[in-house]
RNA sequence: GGGCGGUUAGCUCAGUGGUAGAGCGGCUGGUUUACACCCAGUAGGUCGGAGGUUCGAACCCUUCACCGCCCA
C-alpha cells in the first residue's frame, strides 16, 4: 500500500525524470520492490493464524514460502499500479524485485565473497532480540523510547555476614535469577569492604561474588549493579572481564525459563516483573519502589521492547567506512539538504558490526552449510555460552561451509535469511545488466526519505565502493549516485508521523479520486520544502486541484477565440505593454525555475509556477488583453492571441513535470505540438532586448497600482464591484491615453475621463497613485469617512517618508550602502513626497 | 550527555543583509460574455527572549527558553 510519503518521493522522482527527458537526456528510471522480509512474513503469519489457525511451523518451510509467494503476487503489484495512477513515468519493462533469481544469486555471491575476505563472520554475541517477531535485529532497527518504569530497590544478603545486606536498584527484577554477580565501582567507599565477599541471590537462591568494576555508575540508584550477563549488553561486558557465567532465563518469545522459581516459570516477562517484585516483598527483600524514566529499545518491526540476548548470528564488519566518509566529505556525493552530511558522518564514525541474519524464512537464505550430524538452529539455542565475540569465529569455523551450491547430501543449509537491507544495498547496480551499467552507473540522483539514511543510503555507498561496479577503480565511477535528495517526512495535522497503526495516513488513491493525480502531486509539492517535515493538510491538495481547474479554464478561454498557433511569431514592436510585462515575467519565471531545479527546491518551483500563472497571466495579462481581443482591431487581437499561445505553450512545458496529465491533454487539445509534450524542449526566454523594457514595465506597474487604488476607492465608498462607475484620472503621464480603455476594463468603469487639469469637487473620493490621482465621479456620501480615510493614508505615507528620510540623512548610509540601494531610496523619497503633497491638498480641500 | 532541525499573520509555511510575503481561514461586496474549484476589496505580525556585529538584522554571531528528530 502506498503512503503519502511514497507519493511525495515518487512525484519528485517523476518530476526529475520528466524534466531530464524534456531536456533531451536519455532517462533510466527503474522501478522495483523489495520483499520486506519481516514485515511481509509477519503479515502472512497473522493471516494464517486468523484464517487457518496455523503457524508457519505447522506448514513445511516449502509450503510456507509458497504461501508467501502467493501473497506477494497478490499484493506486490498494488504499489506498482498505484505508481502508475500517480503518473510515474518509470520504465516498466525493467521492473525488478529483490527476490528475482538473478538478484538472489548476486546477493549470495556477495555474501560468499565477503565471507572469504573475512568481513562476514559467524559469532556468538549480544544482539537485539525481538521477542514478538522472534528474530535478531540490527542496531538500526531498534528505536529507543523514553519509558516510565519502576526502579526496584532489592536487598541481597551478605553471605559472610548474615543480617547485613547490600542494596541493588534495578528496573528488571524478573531477571534476578540470571544474576551472576553484584558489582560496585572500585572507588566507591560505601562498598569497598564488601568486594570479594558474596551475596545471596534473592530469587533462585545462590551465592554471587561481589565484584568491583569501573563501568558502574556510583550515582545511579544505590551505586550497586546486579550483573546479568545474558540480558544486558553492559552486564555482558562486565561478565567477560570477570569471567562470570552466563545464565539465560528467557525463552525466545520473552517468557521466563526458570524452573527453579516455579512462580515465575513460563510467565511473560512483564507479568514476571510484577510477580518477582511481589515475591521479593514477601521475603522482605524489597526495600522500596520508585518511579523512574529511562530509555528502552523497541523493535521497529513489532513495537515491543527489545531483549538484549546472547545469540549465534552472522555479522558483517563494514568495509570502506573511511572511503564512504570521504566521498561525501569531498562532495563526490552531494546531499540535499547538506546538513544530512553530519548525520551520515556520525553514523559512520561510530559504526559497529552489522547483524545480518534473521530468524525468518521469507528472504535471501544464507548460503552457509553445516554437516547434517550437527543440526544447527541459529539464534534459538540459548544458554550455551561459548566464549566471546573474538573467539567465536574460531569455534564455529570448522563446522561451516560458505558457498552458493550445496556441498552435498550430508550438508544442510543455514535456516536463516538475510536482513532485507543486505539485498537492497546492491540495488543501485545489481538491477542493471552490463550494458545498462556502462551507460547509467553511477546514477544521477537518489530520492529518499531521511529515515533510511543508514538503512539504505549509507550502505549503498559502501556497497558501491566495495564491489566497484563502475567502469574503473576510481571512487567517482563506483559511487552509486551523485546527488541524494532527502524529502521531508509527512506528518499529520497534530505533527505526528504518519503510520498504519495510528491510521492517520490518508489513502492516496482516495485523494486521487477526489482531486486528481495532478492535483495531489502539485498540492503536495507546493508544501514540501526541502529538508523540513511537512504537516499534511488536505486543503493543500484541494489547492492543487483548483490550480488544475484554473489552468483548464484559462485554456478554454483561449480556445474560444480560435485555434492556437504552435509556433506563434511575435513582433516585439507591436506588443502591448501588458504583453511585454507578461513575457518579461515569464522570463523571470523560467530563470527562477532553473535555479529551483539546480538546488532541488521543488516547493519554490511549484510556487513560481502557481504565482506566474494565476497572478501574472490570468489576473493581469488575460484581463488586460481582453481590450485587444474584444476590439475590432485585427492586428491587436492577433498579437494578443499569439502572446497567449506563446505563454501557454511555455507554461504547459514548465508545468508538465509537476502535472503530467492535464498538460499532456491541453498540449494536444490546443494543438501546441504534434508529439507528446513529454519530449518537448523546455521553453527558452523570449528575447526582449530591443524593447524599451524598463520604461514599459514601470508604466504597467503604475497602471496596475492605479487600478488597485481605483478598486479600493470603489469598495471604500461601499459601491458593489459589479456596478459600472465613472472615474477621472489626472496624470502627467504622456503615454497613458492609449491605455484608458484597458484601465477602464480592469476597473469595471462605465467611463474613464483623462483630464490633466481636472479640478475636483471637494466631495470627490480620491486616491493618489504613482500616475497621479484617480477620482470617483460621485459625491461621497460619508464626508467624515472620507476625511478619515485620507488621514489614514497621509499617516501611512508620512511614516514611510520619514523612514526613507531618516536613512538618507544618515551619512554612513549614503556613504556605505550600495549605490543602487541609495538610488532606490532617493526615488522613493521623491514618490512619497509627491504623493503626500497631493494627499494633503485633497485633504485640505475638504475642510 | 552528543548531534541536527525548528520557533515569522488564527492555521500551514515561504522569505540568508536594504519597503515583512503566499495559500487557507476571517470579514465586505459580487450571477462583470474562461473560471463560485471563481472575481474584487480588506483586517491581521514588537519575525520566541536577551545581548552583539553592521550605515542597516527575520536573515550573521553569542546566549537563553521552548518544541521536534537522530545517536548514546
Amino acid at each position: 500500500m502506498l503512503t503519502l510519503g511514497h507519493v511525495l518521493n515518487n512525484t519528485i522522482q517523476d518530476i526529475l525524470a520528466r524534466r531530464a527527458r524534456m531536456q533531451g537526456f536519455e532517462v533510466l528510471w527503474l522501478p522495483g520492490t523489495d520483499h520486506a522480509g519481516i514485515a511481509t512474513q509477519t503479515a502472512v503469519e497473522k493471516w494464517l493464524r486468523k484464517n487457518e489457525g496455523v503457524t508457519r511451523h505447522d506448514l513445511s518451510r516449502e509450503e510456507f514460502l509458497r504461501r508467501m509467494v502467493d501473497w506477494q503476487n497478490k499484493h506486490g503489484s498494488i504499489i506498482i499500479e498505484q505508481l502508475k495512477r500517480l503518473g510515474c513515468s518509470c520504465d516498466w519493462s525493467r521492473q525488478r524485485y529483490t527476490l528475482d533469481d538473478a538478484y538472489v544469486r548476486a546477493v549470495q555471491k556477495v555474501f560468499v565473497d565477503l565471507y572469504r575476505k573475512g568481513l562476514i563472520y559467524r559469532g556468538r554475541r549480544m544482539i537485539n532480540w525481538d521477542p514478538a517477531a522472534q528474530t535478531a535485529l540490527s542496531d538500526e532497527e531498534v528505536i529507543s523510547k523514553s519509558q516510565k518504569r519502576n526502579l526496584y530497590y532489592v536487598r541481597y544478603e551478605i553471605a559472610e555476614e548474615p543480617g547485613r545486606f547490600i542494596e541493588v536498584a534495578t528496573t528488571r527484577p524478573e531477571t534476578i535469577m540470571a544474576d551472576t554477580a553484584v558489582a560496585a565501582h572500585p572507588s566507591d567507599k560505601r562498598y569497598v569492604d564488601l568486594v570479594g565477599k558474596d551475596a545471596w541471590r534473592p530469587l533462585a537462591r545462590k551465592k554471587l561474588p561481589i565484584i568491583a568494576d569501573e563501568a558502574i555508575d556510583p550515582e545511579f540508584g544505590t551505586g550497586v549493579l546486579k550483573v546479568t550477563p545474558a540480558h544486558d549488553t553492559l552486564d555482558f561486558e562486565i561478565g567477560q572481564r570477570h569471567n562470570l557465567p552466563v545464565v539465560d532465563v528467557l525463552y525466545p518469545d520473552g517468557k521466563i525459563n526458570c524452573p527453579a522459581v516455579p512462580e515465575l516459570d513460563g510467565l511473560d516477562r512483564f507479568e514476571a516483573r510484577k510477580k518477582a517484585a511481589e515475591l521479593l516483598e514477601e521475603k522482605d527483600l524489597l526495600s522500596k519502589t520508585e518511579e523512574y524514566e529511562n530509555n528502552v529499545g523497541f523493535s521497529q518491526r513489532s513495537d515491543v521492547p527489545i531483549e538484549p540476548r546472547i545469540s549465534e548470528q552472522w555479522f558483517l564488519r563494514y568495509p570502506k567506512t573511511k572511503k564512504a566518509l570521504a566521498v561525501v566529505d569531498d562532495h563526490l556525493i552531494r546531499f540535499f539538504p547538506a546538513h544530512w552530511e553530519r548525520v551520515y558522518a556520525q553514523w559512520l564514525e561510530n559504526i559497529r558490526d552489522w547483524c545480518i541474519s534473521r530468524q525468518i524464512w521469507w528472504g535471501h537464505r544464507i548460503p552457509a552449510w553445516y554437516p547434517k550430524s550437527k543440526s544447527v538452529e541459529a539464534g534459538v539455542s540459548p544458554a550455551k555460552s561459548r566464549g566471546t565475540a573474538d573467539t567465536a569465529v574460531a569455534t564455529t569455523e570448522g563446522d561451516v561451509r560458505v558457498q552458493i551450491e550445496s556441498p552435498g547430501e550430508n550438508w544442510t543449509q543455514d535456516p536463516d535469511t538475510l536482513d532485507t537491507w543486505f539485498s537492497s544495498w546492491l540495488w543501485a547496480y545489481e538491477t542493471m545488466d552490463e550494458e545498462t551499467r556502462k551507460k547509467f552507473y553511477p546514477t544521477s540522483v537518489l530520492v529518499t526519505a531521511p529515515d533510511i539514511i543508514f538503512f539504505w543510503v549509507a550502505r549503498m555507498i559502501i556497497a558501491g565502493l566495495e564491489f566497484k561496479p563502475g567502469k574503473s577503480d576510481r571512487a567517482e565511477e563506483n559511487i552509486p549516485f551523485r546527488d541524494v535528495y532527502f524529502t521531508g517526512l509527512i506528518r499529520d495535522k497534530e505533527g505526528r508521523k504518519m503510520s498504519k497503526s495510528l491510521g492517520n495516513s490518508p489513502d492516496p488513491l482516495e485523494l486521487i479520486d477526489k482531486y486528481g493525480a495532478d492535483g495531489l502531486r502539485f498540492g503536495l509539492m507546493r508544501i514540501a520544502p526541502s529538508g523540513q517535515d511537512i504537516r499534511f493538510d488536505e486543503k493543500q491538495i484541494e489547492e492543487g486541484r483548483n490550480f488544475a481547474t484554473k489552468l483548464w479554464n484559462a485554456a478554454r478561454f483561449r480556445q474560444m477565440h480560435g485555434p492556437s498557433d504552435a509556433t506563434p511569431t511575435i513582433d516585439n514592436r507591436s506588443l502591448s505593454i501588458y504583453a511585454v510585462e507578461v513575457l518579461a515575467r515569464l522570463n523571470e519565471t523560467i530563470d527562477a525555475i532553473d535555479a529551483g531545479y539546480r538546488d532541488y527546491q521543488f516547493n519554490a518551483v511549484a510556487q513560481r509556477l502557481y504565482d506566474f500563472f494565476w497572478r501574472d497571466y490570468c489576473d493581469w495579462f488575460v484581463e488586460a488583453a481582453k481590450t485587444d481581443i474584444f476590439a475590432d482591431n485585427e492586428a491587436g487581437k492577433r498579437s494578443a492571441l499569439a502572446v497567449m499561445d506563446m505563454v501557454l505553450s511555455a507554461f504547459l512545458r514548465l508545468l508538465h513535470p509537476f502535472m503530467p496529465h492535464i498538460t499532456e491533454e491541453l498540449w494536444s487539445v490546443l494543438g501546441l505540438g504534434n508529439d507528446s509534450i513529454q519530449f518537448a524542449l523546455p521553453p527558452a526566454r523570449t528575447p526582449l532586448e530591443d524593447v524599451d523594457l524598463m520604461r514599459r514595465r514601470r508604466l504597467v506597474s503604475n497602471i496596475y497600482q492605479t487600478v488597485q487604488a481605483g478598486r479600493n476607492l470603489r469598495s471604500e465608498v461601499k459601491l458593489p464591484s459589479n456596478k459600472k462607475l465613472r472615474f477621472i484620472l489626472r496624470t502627467n503621464e504622456k503615454a497613458i491615453s492609449a491605455e484608458i480603455p484597458t484601465i477602464g476594463r480592469l476597473l469595471n468603469a462605465e467611463e474613464i475621463t483623462l483630464d490633466r487639469k481636472y479640478q475636483p469637487k471637494a466631495s470627490n473620493p480620491v486616491a493618489v497613485t504613482p500616475l497621479g490621482e484617480i477620482f470617483l465621479a460621485i459625491t461621497a456620501a460619508d464626508k467624515a469617512g472620507e476625511e478619515e480615510r485620507l488621514d489614514k493614508e497621509i499617516a501611512k505615507i508620512g511614516s514611510e517618508l520619514r523612514k526613507v528620510e531618516g536613512k538618507l540623512k544618515n551619512r554612513s548610509f549614503v556613504d556605505r550602502a550600495p549605490r543602487a540601494v541609495v538610488e532606490e531610496h532617493r526615488r522613493r523619497l521623491k514618490d512619497f513626497t509627491a504623493q503626500l503633497a497631493k494627499l494633503r491638498q485633497a485633504r485640505e480641500a475638504r475642510t
